[in-house]
DNA sequence: TATCTTACCTTGGTCAGACCAGAATACATA
DNA sequence: TATGTATTCTGGTCTGACCAAGGTAAGATA
């Protein structure tokens, strides 16, 4: 009876198809009458109830798929799922992406999302976390001659690091920013090898960001990993002076 | 030719319609071949040219769209853009919907965000910078008795800041999580008011905080801005010991 | 009777072609 | 040259259809 209502509302609403359908369905789920792991009714029947034709209703789902909001299974129905922040993977790879000048800007927000992480990481780690930060670590000096995999293991224990702090939000931001720092990562460290003491810097300083962690120190975590990026942030300056341009077509 | 070599290599690629739809597209959007302001070709063409039909190439410009990377102007066509923050308000909205939890978990992220933005802003913030922060606080003052504008004084205050600090980056990040975050905000700010020690607590952090900023010293204006949340969590945590019962209906 | 097969129905995935209304544009006219 | 009109183009939507595979219940088998 009470989806009749709405229904009969959502006929005389403004807004074109779409819209309305989309309108109606973000209310549905909003108010809470669809929770997670419901099924919706057929997309034929949906279709039909609403008033539009099966590809409009299925913009409107494709929308909220995107969004996290609900989960299309082929041949099976359309689920409503409890969004988790990984969709906004999606969306800061586009936003970054498009002001991609901005690299060193979006450092900013790794630093912050990192400082904020290792703290949490020294309150909240595991002993499986402590593991994890050892190999890793170890990795880091496995691979230290190496620039492709050496980067990938330096990511990867930071990586680490931000998980150990138990906040997805701030998981999920790293990883969204990880894309394209990896990528401008990747078309500079060759230069960064040049440095010998590099090699020194990368081992030391990482095994002190894990010494702070198991130490169960966030004051002395966060300032560690702060002098981290400062003294990278170094190595990259030097590096730039000896290059000629730096400046990538697009 | 470059386009064509891509769309052979799309419909070799696997996925079904929607997905390498979607995917040749983000390619596209992510590589930069599309920038914001391009209009892209008709529907039509567009989906003859993919080999889809039109409503599949329609529930992936949707899916595009939501995302706020294109927008589809009616009888003018789509057109790429470059993506606000509107889009992460949707999409908290949907995640606070459906588990509270979260707010506390992007509280991490604010914190951290602002913490590196202080940073920043002691190093960066302009003459104007200051003045802005200056009439930030002074509202703050002004509205300290009145719940409603004294809440949006604070957010004010923490935005300027957040600008002042001159990372893009983190001024998007920041504006998309306050949406959610004033909401959860708006519903314990009256528990927040019936301490008295909270007024002083406001107005004098909040100046403690912008002493540090026009004082030039990250450091200290980081170390103010993360007690300054620190009290703020014990304000919170002691009102929801005084509430009964700390669940709402949804 | 209990279990295994199999045929059927449902459901999402996709397509083709069509119609509409309004924006954009070209063109004819004053 | 300026203006108004006709045509084309574009997104917005609908209809009806076909496919493939998951679910299910009737029927076959042990």
């Amino acid at each position: 009876m009470n989806v009749d209502l709405e229904i009969t509302r959502l006929r005389e609403s403004g807004g074109k198809g779409f819209e309305k359908v989309f309108a109606f369905l973000r209310e549905r789920l909003l108010a809470g009458s669809l929770r997670p792991g419901d099924r919706l009714i057929p997309e034929r029947d949906l279709a039909a109830q609403l008033g539009v034709s099966r590809p409009i209703l299925r913009e409107a789902l494709r929308a909220l798929t995107v969004l996290g909001v609900v989960e299309i299974r082929d041949r099976v129905g359309t689920i409503v799922r409890r969004p988790d922040l990984s969709v906004l993977n999606d969306f800061f790879t586009f936003a970054f992406a498009q002001q991609s000048e901005v690299i060193d800007d979006v450092m900013q927000a790794r630093i912050a999302i990192e400082c904020q992480a290792v703290r949490l990481a020294a309150e909240r780690a595991t002993v499986s976390d402590f593991e994890r930060l050892q190999q890793a670590l170890t990795r880091i000096v496995e691979t230290i001659d190496d620039a492709d995999t050496g980067g990938e293991a330096d990511f990867e224990f930071h990586r680490t690091v931000v998980m150990a702090g138990k906040s997805e939000t701030l998981v999920v931001l790293h990883d969204s920013m990880s894309g394209i720092l990896m990528r401008s990562h990747r078309s500079r460290r060759e230069l960064l090898q040049v440095f010998d003491t590099m090699k020194v810097y990368l081992i030391e300083d990482h095994r002190r960001i894990f010494d702070a962690i198991v130490g169960r120190d966030p004051e002395h975590a966060e300032k560690v990993m702060r002098e981290h990026f400062a003294i990278g942030e170094d190595f990259r300056r030097r590096a730039a002076i000896g290059e000629s341009g730096p400046r990538h077509a697009p």
